[in-house]
This record gives structure tokens, sequence and C-alpha cells, in this order.
DNA sequence: TGATTTCCATACACACGTGTATGGCATCAT
DNA sequence: ATGATGCCATACACGTGTGTATGGAAATCA
């Protein structure tokens, strides 16, 4: 089974979608040499990522990556000090958007408090970078499930996502406890939307996602 | 890195779980010779699920099978196709087991469905096995996520038993529609809860359960 | 312009993983 | 006892993946 990995070659100037056409900068340079811009090792962090969520994290190898961005092995031995370091780089990259999208939701107290929730509520119609996102977050999941760092780094995530969640709620008007137990249902809530994603279509995902909406902001009876 | 990687070993008689201390059966045979029960297709089958949980599909691989089990790889391609073949009985094994659970349900139509509800509800205190077997429909998730046998098998169960959810909330005198949104947002809880046992203690999550029990069986106002 | 420094190519050396081919020791039937 | 068969050990061939050592071309600085 000669299983079609893609092996390491020498780039003809593959021009990555990280790597900026490099015009609009002097007077008016040569009509683009073409040059090959040196690689960041953010860009092999990006394609790591990108590994990562469709082939899991024991496909994201140096050969792999290499052989993605067109060079050999010896640029990532360069950027990088072995396998683990970029794992970890990784890793803290992910970890500081999410905190990073974290703290904008809150700088911007725009809006009320229910337009805060049916902002996390719709996540899922949020554009392609949303469920890009969502499905880094999966597979970075699934790797926390074996490796300490990565689960630290998912359950932080989702503390404080659910404080957040609880925040709202409690300006909403709940009591600590009701907004605690209904900001944990509201994240689980999202969280199964993005896992269970073959479950239904678009109009059972709005339908789903408007029942929610009503129901978590619904007072307890009795 | 050595990395240390379970090896094959030829085994010194390992008596596994699986295999039956061989005694009360016939009249009275030698003390126990100790002789080495072959291995059967199951064997390997739980061997493979065990690493699945705890390791990931990538890991699930005959030779670390083989040293767990103390025995040559000679063994496993006596009883598997190949790798591929194992994988493929791991998948069913888990399907089969989790179709079962579900029939077991609707036959023993047990009880009140206010009861069936707190039934499914209080998943993670009804004992190790079935912690055990949240862990490995996690297991199987992430692996769904790039194998398109898993992700049918994944999706199959996912629906059956949102299905049986719902009847049961048609039992308790919900609408269709009310009962799909219902038992949709119950069995996101559900799963939510087995991905996210890190949020919380005992205390809270048996907190938790009791919160969505409650509103989940409210009935919509306005 | 000469000397560094960047950044990557090339070439080992070694460990890991699969699948096959074959041999051997039990146990069972005849 | 004697083949036959079940079950596993052993050995081979080959592909895959990591890390290091070294060289080399282009960019940069003096």
């Amino acid at each position: 089974m000669p299983s079609a990995t893609v092996r390491p070659l020498p780039r003809k100037t593959a021009t990555k979608p990280g790597t900026k056409p490099a015009s609009k900068r002097a007077k008016a340079v040569a009509p683009e040499p073409a040059a090959r811009t040196p690689l960041t090792p953010e860009t092999w962090i990006e394609a790591a990522t990108d590994v990562l969520v469709d082939q899991g994290i024991d496909h994201v190898r140096v050969d792999v990556l290499s052989g993605q961005l067109q060079v050999t092995r010896g640029s990532f031995y360069w950027h990088f000090r072995d396998r683990e370091d970029l794992l970890r780089r990784v890793l803290r990259a992910w970890s500081e958007r999410s905190t990073e999208q974290l703290t904008q939701r809150l700088e911007r107290a725009r809006s009320s408090p229910q337009e805060q929730l049916r902002d996390v509520i719709s996540l899922p119609f949020r554009g392609r970078a949303a469920v890009r996102a969502a499905r880094i977050e999966l597979a970075i999941r699934a790797w926390a499930r074996r490796d300490p760092m990565a689960q630290a780094a998912v359950d932080e995530a989702d503390a404080s996502r659910i404080a957040y969640h609880e925040s709202v709620f409690r300006a909403l008007g709940f009591g600590d406890q009701d907004a605690r137990m209904r900001a944990f249902l509201l994240y689980s809530y999202e969280v199964a939307e993005s896992l269970l994603t073959r479950q239904g279509n678009e109009a059972d995902k709005r339908e789903r996602s408007a029942f929610v909406e009503r129901l978590v902001l619904q007072p307890l009876a009795g």
C-alpha cells in the first residue's frame, strides 16, 4: 500500500497564500522577480494546522509539511528545534487566537446581552472562518485526549468561554447559580453543534438555534 | 528519542482478562496446566479498542497490539487479513453494541417517559462501564473526522439516539416539532458532558444534569 | 568587494511499521 | 502413531519518519 503521501520536493517558487505578492511596496521594482520569499515559522504553523485539521496530530510530520510547502526538511530544522517544538507553537498559536477572540467580545461591549447571546448561538452561520475555527478546535480536542499540554489549553479555553456566557446571563438578570447552569448548557449546545454537523441540514440547524435561544432565556417555573 | 513503544515479545503465558481460567469444566483436570489458550479475534479487537481510546487510531498498530498481547505479529496475520481488516471489525463491534444498547432501552419500555429521560441524562453517573463507553465513543468520533466508514457509523448512532430521545419527548406530550428540538438539545448536552469532563467536579455535574432535566421538560412560553 | 549571515538542499544514520514466507510445536481426528 | 490442522515464532524485504551534519547560493553588512 504505497499510501499517497506527499513527499519532499525542491520547490520551483511556490507562492504560498501567506507570503504577500510583494508589490505596492517600493517605487517600482523589477516586474515581480518571483523571488522565493523566505518561509517564516508562522507559515509552518499554518501548514501544520491544516494537516492537523483534516488528518490528525499524528500526521503533522515534518516531511509532510515540507512536501506541502515545497521545500526540504532542511528548512524545517532551521526554523524549529524539532517536531515537538512545532507542536507546542501550533498549540500556543491557537490558544492566543482563542483568548484574543474572547477579549474582543468583552471589549466591544456593544449591543445588548440578548444580541451577544444571539451572536454566540449563531456560530455556524458566521462565515467560513468560523467553520474552520470550529474544525480546528475539534482537531485540537482530539489531540488533547492524549496530550496533557493540549488538554490544558482546551480546558482553559472552555472555562473562559463558559465564564463569558455566564456573565452574559447574569447581565440578563439571572441569578449566579442559574446563570452558571444556562451558560454550560448553551456552551454544550454550541460544542455539540460543531461536533454533530452531519445531523440535519441548514434549515434544521437554524431551527435548532432559534429554539435553543428561546428555551435558554426562559425562566424556570416551579 | 527512543519513544517507549511496547515492542513484540514472545509471551510466557499471559492470562488475558478475556480468556477464562479454564476451571470448573471437566471432572478434575491437572492443577491448572497454565496452557496458553489461543487468542481469538475478539481479544485483538478489545486490545485495539483500548489503544484507540487512549492513543488514537493511528497508534492502533499490529506491532503495538502484539506487544500488548505478548505474542508476535505472526498471530495477528493469522486472525486478520491486514490492519484495515482489524479496524473495520473494531468499528463494527462498536456499532453493534451501540445499536444493541438502544434496542434494549426500547424493549424494556419500563417505567415512565420521565424516568427514561432521567435515565439518559444521568449518563456519567452510571458506573465505570458507561464512562468507558463514552471514552470509546469520543475516540471513534475523532477517528470519524477522517475516515468515511467511521463517520458513517457515528452518524447512524447519533441519528438513532436522537430519534429515541424524540420519541420519549413525544410520549411526554410534546409536539413533533418541539420534540425534535428538545431531543437534539438534550443529546447535545449529553455529548458535551462527555467531551467537557474537566469542567466542574462531580457536584457541579449533578447540578447541571438536574437543571437540564428541569429546563428541557418545561413548555415554551409565548 | 569580501566576509558574514540567512535560508534551504543534500546526504547520511537509524529507528519504526507493514506484509509475507516459512517453519515448528502443539492438539485433534482417524 | 500418524497425518492434518490450528496457532504462533522467526526471518526477510521494503517503505516511512526523525534528526544531524554539511554544503551552497543569495542576501546583507562592512
